[in-house]
DNA sequence: ATAATGGATGCGAATGATTCGCAAATCAAC
DNA sequence: GTTGATTTGCGAATCATTCGCATCCATTAT
């Protein structure tokens, strides 16, 4: 199981987005940007590889279907349910909670990687509607 | 927008799975054991409802496809890359994380739900297979 | 009561994301 | 350079989720 060059393409377009969380598509769309193309199956495939391997970890906003951040063990996400906007916060923080977790589950669990949502509603929304919630993208 | 009996029933049955967490067809399985039956598409409608309302949330686990929960701010889920298993924590510690995040994050966002997940190896498919993540289910 | 209004539901068809099956291409090792 | 295994391209298949529309229900106004 080797790190082909596709699969290579995949993890950097998915590195390469910095900050924004692509989904299989827009994988696609920026690994093709290059020749020669990528199948769409082939780049399922790959995502499925770099999941495996701990490379990359799915997540899911909003929306109904998945996206992927290269795994860097420690983000945070804001979901937005107003707006469906994502902001994603440094995960400074977290390392001791992390660290008293791993504690608790000494032997039982081995983490590889992390992540932690929290959804609600971001300023804007909050101002611009009395019910959170009640209105936005989806 | 009410909260009707179909919505009531999806509510239970998603609340009903103490620590199980349904999919969308598991939920309608579990509401059409009782007369009468809900159609499937208002099965989904009913869960966005019901995720708009934030009583219940979604969550991602080793599968493709999402899961429900009732929301009760402060699972924290160890997903098994090895055998897909998801065993849930209890959330008592993260409080103080979420204090603090709160503090920074003061008037930016108003947190309604959050939820954890960590991934990684679960005991025994640590003692079975050397590689982390190599063999399992998917 | 009755009619009028605005969701809510059932139903089947549509959509869209993800996977599969298979043949050709690539790569590793002998 | 032949063998064997893995990966890729491709299109078809699958599966979850959503849509459109007619009907139904509950609530409010007449």
């Amino acid at each position: 199981m080797r790190l082909t060059s596709s699969r290579q393409r995949v993890l950097e377009a998915i590195r390469g987005a910095r900050g924004r969380h692509l989904d299989a598509r827009e994988v696609a769309a920026a690994v093709n940007r290059r020749r020669p193309e990528v199948h769409l199956a082939t780049i399922y495939r790959s995502l499925q590889y770099l999941v495996r391997r701990g490379l990359v970890s799915r997540i899911l906003l909003n929306e109904d279907h998945v996206h992927y951040e290269a795994a860097h063990n420690g983000g945070v996400h804001l979901v937005c349910t107003g707006c469906g906007g994502v902001r994603e916060i440094a995960g400074s923080q977290p390392q001791r909670l992390l660290q008293s977790l791993g504690r608790a589950l000494r032997g039982r669990f081995e983490v590889a990687d992390w992540q932690m949502q929290l959804s609600g509603t971001c300023r804007r929304c909050s101002r611009t509607a009395a019910r959170p919630g009640a209105r936005g993208k989806r």
